[in-house]
DNA sequence: TGTGCCTACTCAACCGGTTCAGTCGAAATC
DNA sequence: GATTTCGACTGAACCGGTTGAGTAGGCACA
């Protein structure tokens, strides 16, 4: 089957390539009945232009690309990613922009990927993912000058734009939270060491501790599996001193620690309360229902890709805060036993 | 800065374009010193072909599509696409190949998307996903003549190429395992029904019913999502004659029913029984964990991006069945207490 | 009547690769 | 020594859009 090209309509409409291309573009030069005709044509023969064609003479390629820099295992576990997606693409497909996908193995291999893309034109800028403190990815995309959007921050994002929410606020929300309730010696198990947020989510947990005057507050990292959860909790529930509330940074390794308290004989909220970051649909469904810090993740992709798009079009942009998480006490938490 | 092309490199190796093209392509009708000076330069400045240019003169775009038909709450809750994803991006990057994603909201919009991806020569191949009972997508591939790969069956594919697993065999598998442990009271709480798999695995659910002489097999339809399983879960189980086993089509429905069990009272396995689809991270964490059937959805993925690639070649391909999913029993089915 | 200006186009170059039809010189064949 | 053959390479067309320069015709104004 034959792609209908500009030049089928131009024979049909009896007027030129040119004359087609300023037509359905809605650029000046062509009558407004002429422009009719030719949509009109357009229509009938099922015409699309040529992406590669337009993304030749213009510069614009017409799509976004998003590097993902995490084992396959761990992609599947953190519904995150998805939900960041459906939202990015809600918003790029009302404006018929792709997302180009691609799962990579380190960093490295990211900004190669970042330089390919750019060096192919495929892409007209990206989203970055999981960033680092001191992340080497920044500086590459502002050579290249690629646009480009971190989603991720405060800080540590160079001159791009960028989309964050303000984690230690939320932990800090938490810690308080906890302590209002009466706890005083509280863990956490946070994500993988290195990743900005996990960083800000620890100094917030670590001054807030202090501020508070807690008598205990520890804070591990981890590779946000649920193997690894229980392993921290199982470490923290038979030290001497065992804390009365533990923070989880993601849901699943929650999940895990709740099995894990459960094994050991303690009740829950009881002996231990417990507290999940990302709010999905499992933390209710666990026996308690977790207590779960959440926000709306679809929104977030989808702020992320209006400051993408902004930025392609050569907009100035910054930083976009987006809301900052929110607590949802559920049967997890509660005060702790009087010893 | 400015992108290096081939003009560039064949300047500076005091050749033409075309011997530049010859020499990177692997193609004959360049000296094999003139091949490497020709590669030394093309490393040296760091050059990428431009996909677009690429795009327009050859025929192949370098990139396959993958549209996702789920709302967005689902496409989180599954780690099935994102494990799907990682998998066929690992075959895909190998050869370079990129991916373009879309999430659409229903068959329709779907099919304007293949329709518009083949239009803008976007994309060389497609995956389709969720494949339905005469599925109306099939014959609109078949008369682009877009190469494609369906992911499900068999059936139903037209003279399209697919992956599928033989899920009939997995269910009555596990149908002849709760027999066996002395269950006669089965219920099965299905996905979406429309989806070809939902249908192949309820008419094995009934078949295998009928053949084991079952006192009772009953078989619902879902949406997935835990609600659904909650809700399915606890009608059968406030029914006369409960079931003493239930098969949930995914892992959620499957945590979900185990919740609303513990919740009525009901001791698993002592009283009920549950097999879990799909085994994700989450069935080893619940109380008891979850016995569930389960297979590498990556290398599921990555099968079909072979596929997919070999299909673009022109190669002709049929159907490639792929391992049938096996069960790991673990703490949730035993033997039903004598009454 | 000539000049200026605007509208509505046409024409051709251009983007950066691929590919086919030649060309040129050297080696092989008779 | 003339002819054929072949390898190595050049030049130009081509893919399908976009875009700037050029132009024909109509109308207004002096």
């Amino acid at each position: 089957m034959k792609r209908p090209t500009i030049a089928d309509i131009a024979r049909r409409a009896g007027v030129s390539k040119g004359a087609v291309s300023y037509a359905l573009n809605g650029q000046p030069g062509v009558s407004e009945a002429t422009r009719q005709r030719i949509i009109a044509i357009a229509q009938e023969i099922g015409f699309n232009p040529n992406s590669a064609a337009r993304a030749l003479s213009g510069a614009t390629a017409n799509a976004v690309g998003l590097a993902l820099c995490r084992p396959a295992r761990i992609l599947g576990i953190e519904p995150f990613f998805m939900e960041l997606i459906s939202g990015v693409e809600a918003e790029l497909s009302a404006r018929s922009y792709a997302l180009t996908l691609q799962v990579v193995a380190d960093q490295e291999a990211e900004i190669a990927v970042y330089r390919r893309w750019w060096g192919e034109r495929r892409v007209d800028g990206v989203f970055v993912c999981d960033l680092r403190v001191d992340d080497r990815r920044v500086p590459v995309l502002e050579e290249l000058q690629l646009p480009a959007v971190v989603i991720g921050g405060p800080g540590h994002t160079g001159s791009l734009a960028s989309v964050w929410a303000d984690d230690a606020a939320a932990l800090v929300e938490t810690m308080e939270y906890l302590f209002a309730l009466g706890h005083r010696r509280i863990a956490r198990v946070g994500g993988l060491p290195g990743l900005l947020h996990t960083e800000i989510r620890r100094q917030a947990f670590v001054d807030a501790g202090q501020r508070l005057g807690l008598e205990q507050s520890v804070t591990v990292p981890s590779d946000y599996t649920g193997e690894e959860g229980a392993r921290a909790t199982r470490r923290f529930l038979s030290s001497s001193g065992r804390p009365t509330a533990i923070i989880y940074d993601n849901d699943v390794m929650a999940i895990a620690g709740l099995a894990v308290a459960q094994e050991m004989g303690l009740a829950v909220p009881g002996d231990l309360s417990i507290v999940a970051w990302d709010d999905s649909a499992l933390c209710q469904l666990t026996h308690p229902p977790l207590t779960a810090l959440g926000r709306d993740i679809p929104a977030y992709g989808a702020h992320a890709a209006r400051q993408l798009l902004a930025a392609i079009e050569g907009k100035p942009i910054g930083a976009y805060q987006d809301e900052t998480a929110h607590l949802t006490p559920r049967g997890s938490t509660a005060a702790p036993r009087p010893v």
